[in-house]
DNA sequence: ATGTGTAAGCGACAATTGCCTATTAATTTT
DNA sequence: AAAATTAATAGGCAATTGTCGCTTACACAT
């Protein structure tokens, strides 16, 4: 059992110190990430532009992937939530989640590159499941359709394509995908709906 | 830029001592894994189980992420030929081809655990991909679908699904797994389908 | 304000990583 | 069959990782 709980998981510390520490390491990746590549990064260059000890910050991530997944959540959750993006009013909400993950991939490219191999699927993808999941309440599907499943599903495919979109020479805009994205998940939604 | 070329990706090498040093190396990570978590394995275990110096690990594989792709690679499209499974007869192959990824996930674990949190997506996926790549000639779809992003969604959504799946602590069978993917992901292809 | 808990700092540790330079052994080419 | 090419081995290297035990400093409740 390698790591049962992860510390950083639990955002619901008051704690001043803890806040603190957890800010100053994320701001020093953000920081460093403009520099160099995420692999070339150590967790002593990290605590030290954080002005912080590698000890502690073993203390609030199991490794560099945990504290990169959790500031990739946080900043992806907080786009979104600029963006005053939500599920309940539904429409268009489809094509401006997808445009949210073709940005922020996008957006994040402040790093040298490789962005796409980083493992970001577990920070995004979550983020991405708990919109639809939230959204969900307000639209009864047939029977035997799991809407669990189905938020899963569709925030997988959703980051999945962003994801080829942004890996692609030359794009087409963020816009645009966010439009062939929506038309292609959409059919989802609407044969798993309990049309009247 | 880290590594430009994955040597394992070229599968075009005669040469018979790679061939056996992969192969070897592959069992070796096999057989490790029935005794022990991924993260807890080093190269060196891997290296001595093959009966082969750790520097020729790093002669094939750039670190042991790598060494697992591949292996989950080769493993699940074995699965997959061994089934006799293609796009190329179409009817089914939608529920075929998820029932093959959520047997995939669940035979192997015969790992102690934690099997969800191994990078696996960047095995599997792209073989699924493949396979949805292959049988789309056969398709003619509506102007403006692009078809290859049709099937990196699909196979995103059809693992992302899986994983959720094989998660579960109570989970349904593979088999009744299969026929719900199948019935979400399909409207994607109907949607996108020329029909006439 | 004063203690109690807990985070942060410090130094050190074995283990692991990724890479390097020969040197030897095997394949492939000629 | 000899030569050229390239994989595998061996040993060693600095750097990094993840974890300790211990001390200091801060936060919150009394």
């Amino acid at each position: 059992m390698a790591q049962l709980i992860q510390p950083a998981d639990v955002g619901e510390s008051t704690d001043p110190r803890i806040l603190r520490s957890r800010r100053m390491l994320m701001d020093s990746l953000v920081r460093l990430l403009g520099n160099k590549e995420f692999e070339d990064i150590s967790v002593q260059e990290i605590a030290d532009e954080a002005t912080l000890n590698r000890a502690t910050f073993y203390l609030h991530y199991p490794d560099k992937n945990a504290l990169l997944r959790a500031m990739t959540a946080e900043r992806f959750r907080c786009l979104i939530t600029r963006r005053g993006l939500s599920f309940t009013n539904c429409d268009g909400a489809l094509r401006a989640i997808a445009l949210g993950v073709c940005d922020y991939l996008a957006e994040t490219a402040g790093c040298p590159s490789q962005l796409a191999k980083m493992p970001l699927e577990g920070s995004i993808i979550p983020v991405v499941e708990d919109m639809f999941r939230e959204g969900a309440g307000n639209h009864p599907v047939k029977a035997g359709v799991d809407p669990e499943l189905l938020a899963t599903s569709a925030a997988w495919a959703i980051f999945g394509a962003a994801s080829r979109w942004y890996q692609t020479p030359d794009r087409i805009s963020a816009e645009e995908m966010a439009g062939k994205i929506e038309a292609m998940v959409k059919p989802v939604f609407l044969s798993a709906a309990e049309h009247f």
